[in-house]
DNA sequence: TGATTCTACGGTCTC
DNA sequence: CGTAGAATCA
């Protein structure tokens, strides 16, 4: 096969080049996946490189399964032995890691090759509980705050010694104390953030000549996507990986450097050719994506940023239409505007592909509301992923206690979920004990129990559940297949259980959610997946990596979308504050990266882009409306290629006062169910990664959620003396009632009870102080 | 002890 | 308006 066939000359001059260094400046739209792609089918096929001796990297999951599938595409590969690497950054180094990561324990203390990651749920957890160790709250410093602090001085290789020195004041020396804490927890844990997996693996490629040499010589070709967004850590890991061939081969685009608040660098591509002298540059300037209009207008927003390298994209394309741009009298109406819109052109092209972007999450229940008033259906990317559910988090806190129970962090959540007896002052006296000991929860736990710390309902509460942990942790160990231990979760903990009880609609979806991930992780076992494998994916999946482009409608922010293209593209709330965002408003740097934020959304557009902005906005639920100022980026259009939009008649006729309630309701049991009801298909998709070409997806279900009918109470069981449900009985304060329901045994039972003029009440049995109607 | 209610507070993007 | 933690109640 060609791979240089239907290549434009500076394409094929990049496929080709084989040895040295090349940097790839390929613009918003310029074919760059098609030129990776081409160039790892070129190495393999044509220059007869091994596949596993090349190493491809991107940022997420998604990016990097369809990298897979296009190269395995091109090459025929169907060996997994004989394909190159593909992966992200931080999977790549977790399997480092747990492959070749024993050094490590020379420079860390505790580490083991089966860590635990901590994903940023469990780093706020653990940040939590630092604050609360030290007395403090949120008044001292916002969690994330604390925990943005921390990240950067890691990324730059700072210590808690080197913030104790720096430390003038009190806030600071603090905050060094924080910072100490929050590494002792984690090594406690034997446990790693996002950062230590890309930093651990850095040091130990550092430390340990014969792994790096290893890795080099193994991976004679690396290439590495988004380079505008790397850090200096995967800056530092890249040189590592480079140091005795310089076989590298970069792409990205400097005006599309986005992710400079989480430490991306973008002197990594500013610098390359001061890094390797010898580098080739390769720019592809040729834009196969949007119109004449959209490429002109997106251009001349990013040329006011000083700090770029400077290109200019061109296409062959026609001028198209142009830029529309909305100006609305409030945020409603902006959204207004867009469903209509949208509604106007499904009409008149019932297979167009939209996108509505947006700066912040936030933003998204309004265009919902006016979306679902409108009957449309929409696909919202970046809610409340499956993981982060409540239930999925539980599970796979169970199963991370099962495999590793120093994880102390999970241990916490699962300690009383579902209750069972172990209390606030239980809990607090095992961490405190912890705290002091430095070791895990668990290890104090034990320590506490043997010398009998506890009181006795607490001692019996703490001993069974240890014997529970134990169980499990003997399960893990004794290789029990990860959907199997699963099971065994769910049963002897009670969990599933306790939601069947609830018999409520939020019950079963919970229960759905844990079969869906039962179906996972018995999918991960035919695979011969180890749990830990099972639990890496788990941590490693990313929001974006469920964003569905075969929806018709989506719903993203502008970070969300990079990557992705759409026909019709809105760009809403384009206002001073908003976008660009207050908070870049002091540093000139930041405001650059605003505009190349801008500038990405505004590149996702092929054929028409709208940009609207609402004179006045409310910053929040009841607060008033606040005056807007429109965007200086919307300035940064030229003139020309706009035309004003007024609200088509429909807007006006829109009058929803009675329907506003209902749709808010909607909305919010959505915001439950259906938010993210893609990501279960995705979910399987996701563990299948190395698989088949998963089958297209169908379109986006239909969002008008029905109502879940409330579950009838069981059937009344009337017993004789006993506070059975349908038994009648009589409340001191509420008098006369029936029991509906009854959960657990003995004293502690849990009674719902019908009191006429009172309502349901839920009581239990040894506080209510009932007594049986005869 | 655990569930429910109340209150205070606050907002980017997220591997 | 939504959330998290504190206060309250049974």
């Amino acid at each position: 096969m060609d791979f240089l066939q239907g290549l434009n000359p500076q394409q094929r001059d990049a496929v080709c080049h084989v040895e040295g260094p090349l940097l790839i400046l390929a613009g918003a739209g310029s074919g760059k996946t098609r030129v990776i792609t081409h160039r790892i089918a070129y190495l393999i096929d044509a220059v007869k490189t091994p596949g596993p001796s090349i190493l491809a990297v991107t940022f997420t999951n998604k990016a990097a399964g369809e990298m897979r599938d296009r190269v395995a595409g091109l090459v025929g590969l169907t060996d997994w032995r004989r394909s190159p690497v593909i992966s992200t950054f931080h999977s790549f180094c977790v399997r480092v890691l747990r492959k070749d990561g024993d050094p490590l324990s020379d420079l860390r203390s505790g580490f083991r090759r089966d860590f635990t990651i901590y994903d940023d749920a469990d780093q706020l957890a653990l940040i939590k509980q630092v604050y609360r160790a030290l007395g403090l709250d949120e008044k001292f410093m916002p969690y994330r705050a604390a925990l943005s602090a921390i990240s950067h001085a890691k990324n730059q290789k700072e210590t808690p010694a080197d913030f104790h020195r720096k430390a003038t004041d009190p806030k600071s020396s603090r905050l060094a104390v924080i910072f100490e804490q929050y590494e002792d927890r984690l090594r406690s844990a034997n446990a790693l953030d996002f950062d230590d997996l890309l930093l651990e693996t850095v040091r130990l490629l550092h430390y340990d000549e014969a792994t790096r040499r290893a890795y080099c010589e193994r991976f004679q070709f690396l290439m590495i996507d988004e380079y505008q967004d790397t850090n200096r850590v995967q800056y530092e890991l890249m040189r590592l990986l480079t140091s005795t061939h310089h076989n590298v081969c970069v792409v990205g685009d400097e005006d599309q450097s986005i992710y400079g608040w989480r430490g991306a660098d973008i002197r990594n591509i500013l610098d390359f050719e001061r890094d390797f002298p010898d580098a080739k540059v390769i720019r592809l300037e040729q834009n196969y994506r949007s119109t004449k209009n959209i490429l002109e207008a997106a251009s001349s927003v990013v040329a006011h940023n000083k700090e770029r390298k400077g290109k200019w994209l061109w296409t062959h394309a026609a001028a198209g239409e142009r830029i529309g741009l909305y100006e609305a009298w409030d945020a409603e109406n902006e959204a207004l505007f867009i469903a209509d819109t949208i509604e106007n052109l499904l009409r008149a092209n019932s297979q167009e592909r939209i996108a509505v972007l947006y700066r912040t999450n936030a933003q998204s229940r309004q265009l919902e509301e006016a979306l679902r008033r409108y009957g449309l259906k929409y696909l919202v990317v970046g809610g409340l992923s499956f993981y982060q559910r409540m239930e999925i988090k539980d599970a796979l806190a169970y199963l991370k206690v099962a495999v590793s129970p120093h994880d102390s962090i999970s241990m916490a959540r699962i300690v009383n979920t579902p209750a069972r007896g172990i209390g606030k002052t239980t809990v607090e006296q095992i961490e405190r004990a912890a705290a002091e000991q430095r070791v895990s929860f668990w290890t104090a736990m034990g320590r506490l129990l043997e010398q009998k710390q506890f009181g006795t309902r607490a001692e019996a509460a703490v001993g069974a559940f240890r014997r529970l942990v134990e169980e499990l942790h003997d399960a893990a160990l004794a290789g029990m297949r990860v959907d199997e231990l699963l099971r065994l979760i769910l049963e002897r903990t009670g969990y599933a259980k306790a939601l069947e009880n609830e018999q409520s609609p939020e019950g079963e979806s919970r229960l759905e959610n844990l079969n869906e991930l039962l179906n996972a992780a018995a999918d991960s076992a035919e695979r011969g997946e180890s749990v830990a494998e099972f639990l890496d994916h788990a941590a490693l999946v990313s929001e974006s990596d469920d964003v569905d482009e075969s929806a018709q409608i989506s719903l993203l922010t502008v970070h969300n979308a990079k990557g992705l293209e759409f026909p019709v593209v809105f760009l809403a709330g384009m206002e001073e504050g908003l976008f660009p965002h207050s908070r870049s408003r002091e540093s000139a740097s930041a405001l650059e990266e605003e505009r190349r934020l801008c500038y990405v959304g505004m590149t996702r557009a092929q054929k028409r882009l709208y940009m609207t902005w609402a004179r006045s906005r409310r910053r929040w639920g009841g607060g008033s409306p606040e005056p807007c100022q429109p965007s200086r980026f919307l300035r940064e259009v030229p003139a020309h290629l706009t035309e004003r939009l007024s609200a088509q008649t429909a807007v006006s006729q829109v009058d929803l006062f009675l329907e506003q309630h209902e749709v808010r309701e909607t909305v919010k049991k959505n915001l439950f169910t259906g938010k993210t009801y893609n990501s279960l298909d995705h979910i399987s998709q996701f563990f299948a990664e190395r698989g088949i070409q998963p089958a297209s997806s169908p379109p986006a279900a239909p969002t008008r959620v029905s109502k879940p009918a409330i579950a009838p109470p069981p059937n009344s069981r009337p017993g004789k003396g006993e506070l059975r449900a349908g038994a009648t009985i009589q409340h001191p304060k509420y008098g006369r009632g029936t029991i509906l329901r009854r959960e657990g045994e003995g004293e502690n039972a849990k009674l719902t009870i019908s009191f006429p003029g009172y309502g349901l009440k839920k009581l239990v049995a040894k506080f209510a102080g009932l007594k049986i109607d005869e």
